[in-house]
DNA sequence: CTGTTAGCGCCTTCAG
DNA sequence: CTGAAGGCGCTAACAG
């Protein structure tokens, strides 16, 4: 059994409130304090933190669920959240949905039962109410890069209709009129990327053939392979199609692979994220930069002034929510071909 | 305030033995039941794991160390063990090392705070002293993929000196006798494979020279680059190399592209890990696959059992380890040229 | 089946 | 600066 408090009061003769309140960085005599060290040493004793957190009802830790570990967009930001946490102090509690709802509801109430102090939530699903335990718990919660559809929370995001839309005026500029859309139609990321390709398209006044808009499944590698199949199938073929994550951008790069379609000559790309794919192929694609560390950054931000407001105001107050947006930046690479010269 | 179990027994006027009993499982009278169960969702009332766990003390919850999030083959494993956790009830705590051996060793320690049942640990370290704080709580520990230099625990690992040993063997019998290879200095995993590459090498009576052996680098994609150009240089340029991980495999790839040296035309590569890099290649890459959902399996059944183990026999018990090793096998890419024809 | 009583390991008043 | 006492929320014997 490991050694608790009382161990180590047997072990130098002094109280429990001594011996506690050294462990909290409280001031001890001296010779009391390498008494203390010393037995800390001998029973290879360590706080349980669990009987802390049960008498203090905070417990230094942050619950992150995300809706996929094996996403490299996810892992990025555990990655910089970690770190984050770590500095001030925190340890974390990580859960993956695995892109399903179910199971992150469960995963939700996993955290309010342990009663982290706060929780970063990466949604798998599209609707706050997987979220009902931690609200009902008063648990303050911060959104990363997603929102859901019935109600917005404290949250950072990026202004996905304003970044998509930058990305297809850079093809407008390069010549290309004929651009198909590739997007998921559930989280918020996606739709709001389409609306901002729709936007976009508009303004310049350039016609949306139906088969151009490939939305109609989930925004994975699979989805995107399949629907860039598809793509490559239509008589009037696109000369440019916007992926609108990175993991449609990686099915999308699939297909055209084994199609043995060549980019950018064929047609050009052009998708999110710079993250690690991009430097592994031929030819480097042009993406919307994300700014991957502050996502991480501001959400524990956010999530550490909420935990400080509830603590002063005893109690979570409703008015109102921070929504963070980070700016993006077009990365240019050499997936898109410039049919103006 | 979150309402505890005192809330319910005030509202139903049972007691407090009563309620516990039942949230536990235990058989209620019907209409107390209905009462409990009305009051639950009355008052939101959720369990507190942390009362709970201190006086079980037990928290159905695994602590997992990886280390790196990032990385695709510890998020795999994660992704795996996340699933085989969620099916036996248990929750998991998962904290990353980034690569860094300190970091490591006061991650562990803070999953021994936290009084998680068990450990799987993905070690950054080569040294079992990380999980000192883990040996003297007495909390088990299995190590997945990797072993310690200084000591063997409980683990679940491939072959990895046959594996590499395999993987050259290969590319002998395709006619190769300059065979290059690139791996990391400091992990097992690495050192194994290495050796296997020695193995085969000699055993075809095959001359390597020195700089034919890349080791003095971690085994990332950033040392696979660099050690690609440098292997570039050299006069007399192997006909094959071999990649003895995945990051090193992707950093290989980004060198012969940059170069614009075409593989297998121009040299053929072997890797390990068939993850979504194969895929996403033009040229499917040829490597040595490991088993990924295994590991996790394998490895929480065996932690699973040394938790029973140690609840029955009221502790450790210090007679030998388990290590399971899991069978690899070779996928055939399209990555190596055959020279025998 | 239900209730009463301790106590898990620790922190926090409050006296001394 | 130190000690004694109470309690955080829950479960685990018991006794009824």
């Amino acid at each position: 059994m490991p050694a608790t408090i009382k161990d180590i009061k047997e072990e130098t003769g002094l109280s429990l409130a001594t011996i506690s309140k050294y462990l909290n960085g409280g001031n001890v005599l001296p010779k009391n304090r390498e008494m203390i060290e010393a037995a800390v040493k001998k029973l290879h004793y360590e706080v349980n933190e669990i009987a802390r957190g049960l008498v203090t009802n905070s417990t230094r830790t942050i619950g992150v669920s995300v809706f996929d570990v094996t996403d490299m967009f996810c892992s990025l930001i555990l990655h910089q959240i970690g770190i984050e946490l770590g500095e001030l102090g925190y340890g974390l509690l990580i859960v993956d949905a695995s892109n399903d709802p179910e199971r992150e509801r469960s995963n939700i109430r996993f955290l309010v039962n342990k009663k982290v102090d706060g929780i970063l939530c990466l949604p798998a699903s599209t609707n706050s109410s997987v979220l009902e335990s931690a609200f009902n718990a008063e648990i303050p919660v911060v959104l990363v890069d997603r929102q859901f559809r019935d109600r917005s929370l404290d949250g950072v995001t990026i202004n996905n209709r304003e970044a998509a839309a930058k990305a297809v005026n850079y093809l407008i500029k390069k010549g290309h009129k004929k651009i198909a859309v590739i997007c998921g139609n559930e989280e918020s990321t996606s739709r709001e990327r389409f609306r901002g390709y729709r936007d976009a398209m508009e303004d310049a006044d350039l016609e949306i053939p139906k088969e151009y808009i490939l939305n109609d499944g989930t925004a994975t590698t699979a989805y995107g392979y399949e629907a860039m199949q598809k793509l490559l199938k239509i008589k009037d073929r696109p000369t440019a199609v916007l992926c609108t994550n990175y993991g449609i951008n990686l099915g999308v790069i699939m297909a055209l692979n084994e199609a043995q379609v060549n980019y950018p000559e064929d047609i050009s790309v052009v998708g999110f994220d710079n993250l690690l794919l991009s430097n592994v192929l031929k030819t480097r694609l042009t993406v919307v930069e994300q700014p991957m560390e502050r996502f991480g950054q501001k959400g524990v931000e956010i999530l550490m002034q909420r935990i400080r407001e509830k603590k002063e105001n005893k109690g979570v107050n409703d008015d109102g929510h921070i929504n963070v947006i980070l700016s993006t930046h077009m990365f240019e690479g050499e997936s898109v071909r410039d049919l103006t010269v």
